[in-house]
RNA sequence: GGCCAGUUGGUGAAGUGGCUUAACACACUGCCCUUUCACGGCAGCAUUCACGAGUUCGAAUCUCGUACUGGUCACCA
């Protein structure tokens, strides 16, 4: 029986070849230079921080290059797939506006290389597969479970290189008659490639991230379809897509860095051009526990999922800086110099990628997203804590609404200046630091936090005469500060903190002790934004509301 | 165990043979400024680049060995 003929049993319906595909699936017609990326995650989990990585990645390739930047899904580990994976993939692309070109999604294909599902492209694998045995570079292997794992324990015992190769690998010399009988028996079978390599010889290959890496060529006559489902295995998939859709850059984890002889020989098997490689590195995290460096973890690690960002309230665009830091160190120099140009425009560079794991640093995403925070205006920054709210705290979202212009006003203390206020690192936290401003919250237990001048007859004396006395809507800073200073004055307290550090005897307490008074009472804090504008936020109604307030809870 | 890679302060790192008595950023500490906080200013934070040997007038930078860390060795991606 020839191989044409054993790979008609095999693949009896499939009539179009591999030139046929090849036809279908021209060159891409771009500009010089174009980058062709793609981001292909498995839809076996939700989208972490290290997929987001390689997703930022590919679309400052694709958006710096004029290129073009796919979705793919690898869904052909159909036993793992995860429920709403692939939604929150889409959900995930769009929030941070990072959208594929082409893509595939709820029914609807756009782009001209599609499929972009792999278990919708099976016709596809199989005639390529079809090709490979009829050139003899494929052939089906009967190997049950038990067997590789016979083969396994014998390999590990004698010291042997672990795989299927040379003689273990029994299928590659059965003839193709005995190959038909077994299939028309019915017996269960994978396709394995059948390697030409030579485990002793070496070839050179060139990571863009990691530089020239000697390996030795790949002798494993690897599965490339599965018995149960009929689909190709990853590395067979690879080859074939990536080829296809014409990509040009292989983004990918450094866990693949190993499977690139397979890769090569495969794309060699073909006559096909391999496309050059990004190998990024892992991410990693210090265990709290145990102190030891490891990968990170869904499971441990809140922050390694995408939900967590959103969650907290992140900005989008502070979080995709945070990525990029990671990725490139001296993204942060450029953004200093480029403090307004979109993330794209960052020549990224491979190169400058650190081929050993970063570990992922929430205090300089807090730091970054701080910054970003501080340089927003007012009414923005109100409008996305509002629209964060909307989705993540029905009751802070309601206060918003009711006082927009009291929280907007709020927002901009000591914003609008040339070094601005960093006290939010995300949505969610400003809540829990301005809650204060919403008279409703005061129906609660208070903890006052009074600091020197804790009591309460000289706390209520204090607000009483300034409140009635004293305070007035109107007045300037200075104004508001020179009256605080001379009632402060006239009830035994130093204005002057020189004079107050040189006799603190002779004092109550100094101006900043009587501040502080005032302070706590009108937001129960000892540290609060500006509280000249708080106060004129307020108004003396409240302040003297706050002040009944107090009586009770003291 | 085989193969591949990595190892510069608490963290991310710059650095590719002399300009490095190791840049920058984050974190941390102290002081100053100051109505608190924040901002800002100043100062501190690796006498040394995992360790050992070698090449060299000279090494964090090149070579070799050792140790440690990570990846991979599935009909998972």
């Amino acid at each position: 029986m020839t191989n044409k003929e054993l790979a008609d049993l095999i693949f009896p319906n499939i009539t179009k070849t591999v030139e046929d595909y090849e036809k279908m699936y021209p060159e891409r017609n771009l500009k010089e230079g174009a980058k062709v990326v793609r981001f292909a995650p498995s839809p076996t989990g939700f989208m972490h921080i290290g997929n987001m990585m390689s997703a930022v990645i590919n679309y400052t390739l694709a958006k710096s290059s004029e290129g073009v930047f796919f979705l793919r899904n690898e869904d052909t580990d159909q036993a793992r797939s995860v429920e709403g994976a692939v939604e929150f993939i889409h959900h995930i692309l769009n929030y941070y506006h990072i959208s594929p070109d082409e893509y595939e999604f709820e029914g609807k294909i756009i782009g001209n290389y599609g499929p972009y599902i792999q278990s919708e492209r099976i016709e596809i694998y199989h005639a390529f597969i079809k090709h490979l045995i009829e050139i003899g570079r494929a052939y089906p292997c009967f190997l049950t479970s038990e067997e590789l794992e016979e083969i396994r324990e014998y390999q590990a015992k004698s010291k042997k290189r672990i795989g299927i190769y040379g003689r273990y690998a029994k299928y590659r010399y059965t003839s193709n008659d005995e190959l038909a009988k077994k299939i028309k028996n019915g017996e269960k079978y994978v396709i394995r490639f059948r390697s030409e390599g030579d485990f002793n010889k070496k070839f050179v290959f060139e990571d863009l991230t990691q530089g020239k890496i000697e390996f030795p060529e790949n002798d494993i006559d690897v599965p490339i379809m599965k018995s149960e489902n009929l689909l190709p295995t990853y590395h067979f998939a690879h080859v074939v897509d990536d080829h296809l859709m014409r990509t040009t850059h292989v983004v990918r984890g450094n866990e693949w860095m190993s499977s690139v002889p397979l890769h090569y020989e495969l794309f060699k098997a073909f006559g096909y051009k391999m496309p050059k490689y990004i190998h990024t590195s892992l991410i990693l995290k210090k265990d709290e526990e145990t102190g030891a460096i490891r990968k990170i973890s869904k499971r441990k690690d809140p922050e390694a999922l995408m939900f967590y960002y959103e969650d907290k309230g992140y900005p989008v665009l502070a979080v995709i800086d945070a990525v990029l830091t990671i990725a490139n160190s001296n993204f942060e120099e450029w953004r200093t110099n480029n403090p307004d140009k979109p993330f794209y425009e960052f020549p990224f560079s491979p190169k400058k990628m650190s081929p050993s794991g970063a570990l992922f640093d929430l205090d300089k995403l807090d730091n970054i997203s701080k910054n970003y925070i501080s340089k927003m205006a007012a009414k923005d920054l109100y409008q996305e804590y509002l629209d964060w709210a909307l989705k993540h705290d029905e009751h802070v979202a309601n206060l918003l609404k009711n006082y927009k212009e009291e929280t907007i006003a709020f927002l901009n203390i000591e914003r609008e200046t040339k070094k601005p206020r960093k006290d939010y690192e995300n949505y969610s936290s400003i809540f829990p630091k301005s809650w204060y401003m919403y008279d409703e919250e005061w129906n609660k237990d208070l903890t006052y936090e009074f600091g020197k001048v804790n009591n309460k007859e000289e706390i209520i004396k204090i607000m009483n005469e300034y409140l009635n006395n004293y305070y007035d809507i109107n007045d300037t800073q200075e104004e508001w500060f020179n009256k605080i200073k001379t009632l402060a004055e006239e009830m035994g307290y130093a204005s002057d903190m020189k004079a107050y550090k040189e006799n603190p005897d002779k004092y109550k307490g100094n101006v900043a002790d009587f501040t502080t008074v005032m302070r706590v009472v009108l937001t129960t804090k000892s540290m609060t934004p500006n509280l000249y504008d708080i106060m004129k936020i307020l108004g003396k109604d409240r302040m003297l509301k706050r002040l009944e307030i107090l009586k009770d809870n003291f």
